[in-house]
DNA sequence: CCATGCATGTGCATTATTTCACAATACGTT
DNA sequence: AACGTATTGTGAAATAATGCACATGCATGG
């Protein structure tokens, strides 16, 4: 119901985690799911479920719980996966490289429509996708041209802030920063950090913890 | 000063964000950083770095700052990233080869010692860094035998939980799943999830956002 | 057509996290 | 040695997020 108020972003990644099932059991499962069954899949709380769909309107029914279909393709509507966005990644190495390749992001409509890397000896190589690795030197008007509304990237750290000012200067939305340092970015430009080595570290410290005792 | 209470997650997470820039000063930089400069470069509140730190000891000096490499090296033992970890990567896709790759993990510590996968046809290839590419069926004895205590997971989703039951048989302690699903562990088994759509979906979800006012 | 059962939607209490604001204290300077 | 400046460490306030518990309302069966 409260549609208007501030919704908190753990709600939206939950969003995007649930979901994941339902797109399963859209093909497999029973048409109809509850918020505990839901919560189950996903980890969370059931009350949690029902009251993060709570902020986007009434998706269930009394009694008897969500319909899997329409749920879904309201949850789409609402994280705005119904459509296509445009992307291009910086930085060509094993990560960078891998995900261009990834046939997971063009299944949900993340299309890749161009790939850089500041190393002359990879420009101009072309990738069985279809791309060819241009220069880095270009991002900003290859990204204006193309439309391209997130960049990702996987170069090295100390790239990554010069790398991030071209793609702004192109007009990029939003940042899917791989590197392990912090970007900063103007106010009209949104960031998200992908810093594999902190989820390791924070799974260390826990192992570490668990041994202690 | 709080030694024994509970930290934060959230606290564990910054812990080593911190230690990026940390790092970068201990070769260029002045050899002792005030708060809000280190809060600087990661983008959050200075406060919140003094706060995250105290629940460790007092690693600062009043009117000064921090001293860099004593930090650095303190954020270390507390992450426990002083010392080696043994991995292993079930899944030879695009983004676990390029994972094994990385010399990234190599450099913080993270060594991977075995790299496991379900098709035939993959098993038993030889990987440059030297390793051979095992069947997932022999995970858990691999694991045991190797000691090793982390499992990345870049399976495709419907094998992931299956997976994740293997590597616990063989006694990891952690799994980091890269896949779409949640995957349910025993207690003793801490889980991370790295799922980039939902990283993807959040900036897609906000960009949406701006578009509409 | 009413009663019963079940699962949603939601106000409120609880818990967790962040930020403020200031006393405590080290250092350089006179 | 005393003063002023800078910056920490931390209690307390503010903000954010989660989870409980129950009234609400739909559907099914008698």
């Amino acid at each position: 119901m409260p549609k208007g108020s501030k919704i908190p972003n753990p709600t939206i990644k939950r969003l995007a985690v649930y979901s994941r099932p339902l797109e399963i059991l859209l093909e497999n499962g029973p048409p109809v799911i509850s918020s505990e069954k839901l919560a189950g899949h996903c980890g969370v709380n059931p009350a949690q479920v029902r009251k993060d769909l709570a902020y986007f309107g009434e998706f269930g029914i009394r009694g008897v719980g969500y319909d899997v279909r329409s749920l879904l393709q309201a949850i789409k509507q609402i994280l705005a996966t119904d459509r296509e966005w445009a992307l291009c990644i910086v930085g060509m190495g094993h990560l960078g490289s891998s995900l261009v390749r990834s046939e997971n992001f063009k299944k949900r409509g993340y299309i890749i429509k161009a790939a850089f890397d500041s190393d002359a000896r990879k420009v101009g190589k072309k990738l069985n996708c279809g791309l060819t690795i241009q220069s880095a030197s270009g991002i900003s008007k290859t990204v204006r041209k193309l439309g391209i509304e997130i960049g990702l990237i996987t170069t090295p750290p100390h790239e990554a802030q010069r790398v991030a000012h071209l793609l702004q200067e192109g007009g990029v939305g939003a940042i899917l920063n791989f590197t392990t340092i912090q970007i900063r970015t103007r106010k009209t430009c949104i960031i998200e950090n992908a810093d594999l080595s902190v989820k390791l570290e924070n799974l260390v410290y826990h192992l570490e913890q668990l041994d202690k005792i």
